[in-house]
DNA sequence: ACCCATGATTACGC
DNA sequence: GCGTAATCATGGGT
């Protein structure tokens, strides 16, 4: 309804003139109350839709007419903010991509070890079997219970913090984008708009994987310093040896070039140390993927209660909301207005691009350091913190280091939702 | 005694 | 030769 007032006001040159960005509203109504008659607004219309029913010639005839109308810029300008509101409705049923495969890996983890979704018994369990594995005193048991209990609140109360930093700069850069496609589609081809929203679209999912990557790094390093003395039956040597390894750890169940070097360095040679860790990390492979749908299907179960809660909070809210007044939208429209021109504005501040990419990104990037430096906190963290993107390395049979193809069974972090089992938890 | 976690071994396919 | 899957052996916990 507001869409027709607004429109009906730029129309009639009313405030669209003498405010490009803005129509007065109020104006408006006050003179279709006083009863003005609208009759060049009319005219417009009917040459609008009589357009569809002309030849191309005649209608390219009278588009030019139409551009050259005193009125073609508000006219312009309200049709906008009209396509942004439909885009943005749209937007929002088709924006449900699919979710990565590695992304939901990494979400069931996070979840299994309590990171995400509700604070759960896993980091506590955890803690209080390393606190028993450890053999010592109850004293010694629960100050490490306590111990790995607040450092695991830290990352996820870090993990939270950085996520919600992330949802509030892709909202954002939601809303610059649906604005800038809009403003932009005169003066760029549509393919090119496509292929720049979709470089951000691919930024933004490899930010937000690189988030939670960092986060089940760091968990699974934590879980490694608490609980490696639940290591049973090897002996005093090679569980230090192991101890030593998973401290060490790399990413994708695969030891790091680093973690053989500093081995090295120890006079063990790599012979020796080979075979019981490459059955360490075999075996973590092998179990974690064996564990990987039940964790599947914990995760299925918490995003369906999940959904259920948003649903009754959502229909709480829309009933809340109904009973809106007649004129909320008209301000509402207003400030939507008056923001998406700051929006623009900014867009365009951007080395001229129409798009947020650099700045937007650039401040996304900043979040996975944030999380490495407060991880590190934690201890354990630094050979492998800054590396999240480590290719996945073995030794080949020269001794020397090659990249592999993750594995798919690897891709997410050692342990992973198999981690719940002690097999994968050290 | 049973269960469970875990390292090690073996067979198999690539 | 390497990774994977199945299986065995072992030791701690209940």
């Amino acid at each position: 309804m507001d869409d027709q007032v607004r429109m009906l006001a730029a129309l009639s040159g009313l405030g669209a003139l003498s405010q490009p960005d803005g129509v007065d509203v109020d104006s408006v109504r006050k003179q279709q109350q006083l009863g003005q008659p609208q009759q060049d607004i009319g005219d417009i219309l009917q040459q609008i839709m009589a357009i569809t029913d002309e030849s191309l010639d005649e209608a390219q005839a009278r588009k030019h007419a139409l551009n050259c109308h005193r009125m073609k810029p508000a006219l312009f300008s309200v049709l906008c903010e009209i396509k942004e509101k439909t885009v943005l409705s749209i937007r929002g049923v088709q924006e449900e991509d699919p979710p990565d495969p590695q992304i939901m890996r990494l979400d069931n983890m996070l979840l299994a070890e309590g990171v995400s979704g509700p604070e759960k018994g896993g980091g506590s369990a955890a803690a209080a079997a390393a606190a028993a594995a450890a053999g010592g005193s109850p004293n010694d048991g629960s100050i490490e219970h306590s111990d790995y209990r607040a450092k695991l609140a830290q990352i996820r109360q870090i993990y939270h913090s950085e996520l919600e930093k992330y949802e509030q700069v892709r909202r954002q850069a939601g809303l610059l984008l649906r604005a800038g496609e809009i403003r932009a589609a005169s003066a760029h081809p549509p393919k090119e708009i496509e292929r720049m929203v979709g470089i951000i679209h691919r930024k933004f999912s490899s930010i937000q994987m690189q988030l939670k990557q960092s986060t089940c790094e760091a968990v699974m390093i934590l879980r490694s310093r608490f609980l490696d003395a639940s290591s049973v039956h090897i002996s005093t040597s090679r569980r230090a040896l192991l101890k030593f390894s998973v401290s060490h750890l790399s990413t994708h169940g695969f030891p790091s070039e680093s973690h053989c070097a500093s081995i090295e360095k120890c006079a063990i040679t790599v012979s020796h140390w080979l075979p019981s860790v490459s059955n360490w990390f075999g075996n973590k492979r092998i179990r974690y993927k064996k564990n990987i749908g039940k964790f599947q299907e914990e995760a299925n179960l918490y995003a369906v209660k999940t959904a259920v809660d948003a649903a009754s909070v959502s229909a709480q809210a829309s009933q809340a909301n109904s009973p809106a007044t007649p004129n909320s939208g008209s301000s509402a429209s207003h400030n939507l207005n008056s923001n998406s021109g700051d929006l623009y504005l900014t867009m365009h501040g951007l080395n001229g691009d129409t798009y947020p990419s650099s700045q937007v990104t650039s401040n996304l990037q900043t979040q996975a350091d944030t999380l490495h430096r407060a991880t590190r906190q934690t201890g354990g963290y630094e050979e492998i913190a800054g590396n999240p993107m480590y290719p996945p390395r073995r030794i080949d049979s020269n001794g020397s280091w090659q990249d592999v193809t993750t594995p798919s069974s690897v891709t997410s972090p050692p342990g992973g939702p198999g981690s719940v089992h002690s097999d994968t938890s050290n």
